[in-house]
DNA sequence: GGAATAGTGTCTCTTAGACACTATGCT
DNA sequence: AGCATAGTGTCTAAGAGACACTATTCC
């Protein structure tokens, strides 16, 4: 941080002839969330990925012409030297949405030179995954036009400013990944939920006969080690909130699974 | 980069009072190997991951006292505005060790305010892999005092310079989620190897019955989807490199194996 | 022949997935 | 009763892992 003048700081200074520092540290959040859509009652609802963008200002706070504008692009900003980059993205994710608390996560840098014209700016990347109803309630409060969601088939057609097309594609990939090697699932779930939920929610990035085909994911669900029935008063805690005969809640514990390609099947 | 002055350039400029930018921006490298040491013929040989560390030398350039001198650090050094971090990496890799041509993974960034005293400096760390041999002849060629592989267990005790003792904590931590999840394995090998090589390869850093119990990994060996065996003119290549029995010898292919923690085994 | 690594034959136990069936409770 | 979801019984095929065995080659 900016502190004494050591001699150590002269030496640093003496650098700084040789190497050039960047013009701008930021912080970009790709804000996911899946929105449910009850078709009926006592039904499993539709869910769809969906990701949070923001329309860049025909004009900056001067007047002038802002760079990319009317572009989609990723919330963010700068990040200030008294916090880390994953607290300016926690920063900016409450400024942008008022939601605190929730699953953020580091996938990448993007540093490519001439990748911002304004000059040598780096980004932080990170994903959020944001309950919808957090996400919804805001979205009305704010400035509609320039706040959207959108699921992954909306974005093709975007223009997207800067390079986040590619961060966004990376996002998504990063998402994919830890959804199916990580319990990154219980971030878009309540902390007590049905295995159908679970299902729908894997469903919504996965592709894949075990989660799909509900024979074999009800018979691995209850086996899963991260995952245990919800029991109270020693007996097991059932819900009807999508169906009509009462169905298991289950909760995630604590557990880290950790599997291995020189093992698995494919 | 730092070209034009336009209106956007003025608007950055005016952006800059509020948000202070990086007093410098650098890549540093955890650069591992696998020492082989062969006990006797026809025999596979003791494997052990190791990485490679500099010590910091006493006095700086200007002969002033050092930060953090005499610490053992990670190899490293500023990016240039003209490059990413992934290939300032490169660089200072091919610059310290003379390699070329290796994996590099950008893994992480460093950024918490404090972890330099010099000032707002942020790191982005990589892991290298390089093959032994490449390291170990360039490692007597070079001012050997300053350079040292260490394994694991010998970094338990270790001074090391600013954070670089949770870097390197991370970089294990991911080498070691790669090398589970994906054909990171095929680094640290020949073009051409034989299961035990890759068995060997593998046991420097996971523990799992499926590799360490020969009659289900040499089982499993040559169904694995990224594996191919050799074969030349119609027949098999074998090798007698590490047993008086020839051996089959395999390459990796480019299947990417993508698996799941709802699907496999724990 | 002895020794050491590579690899297979066979058995057991577990699991994925298919398919059919039962259970529950709302309308 | 009809219906939709939850969950189980049972079968089959495949795979993991244990154990014993064979194969190859050098000494």
């Amino acid at each position: 941080m900016q502190n004494n003048q050591s001699d150590q700081e002269v030496s640093l200074n003496d650098t700084h002839k040789k190497y050039r520092t960047p013009d701008g540290y930021t912080s970009d959040i790709a804000i996911f969330t899946i929105i449910s859509e009850q078709a009926d009652m006592y039904k499993p609802p539709e869910k769809n990925l969906k990701l949070m963008l923001i329309q860049r200002a025909k004009k900056n706070a001067e007047g002038l012409p802002n760079i990319e504008a009317s572009k989609w692009a990723l919330p963010g900003g700068f990040i200030q030297p008294t916090e880390t980059a994953l607290e300016a993205a926690k920063r900016e994710l409450e400024e942008e949405t008022g939601i605190i608390g929730v699953h953020i996560k580091h996938f990448g840098v993007y540093d490519t030179p001439g990748r911002d014209s304004r000059g040598w700016i780096i980004s932080n990347a990170h994903y959020a995954i944001v309950p919808e109803i957090q996400l919804s309630t805001r979205r009305a409060a704010d400035d509609a036009a320039e706040v959207e969601l959108f699921t992954l088939q909306e974005l093709e057609g975007l223009e997207l400013a800067f390079d986040h097309r590619q961060i966004i594609d990376d996002a998504i990939w990063f998402i994919k990944k830890d959804m199916a090697l990580t319990t990154l699932a219980k971030n878009f779930l309540p902390a007590e939920f049905v295995l159908s939920e679970l299902q729908g929610v894997l469903l919504t990035v996965l592709d894949d006969p075990s989660i799909k085909v509900d024979s074999a994911f009800f018979r691995k669900g209850p086996t899963l080690p991260f995952l245990e029935k919800v029991i109270i008063n020693g007996r097991p805690k059932k819900s009807n909130k999508f169906s009509k005969t009462p169905a298991q809640l289950y909760r995630f514990n604590d557990y880290q699974p950790f599997i291995s390609v020189y093992q698995g099947k494919f």
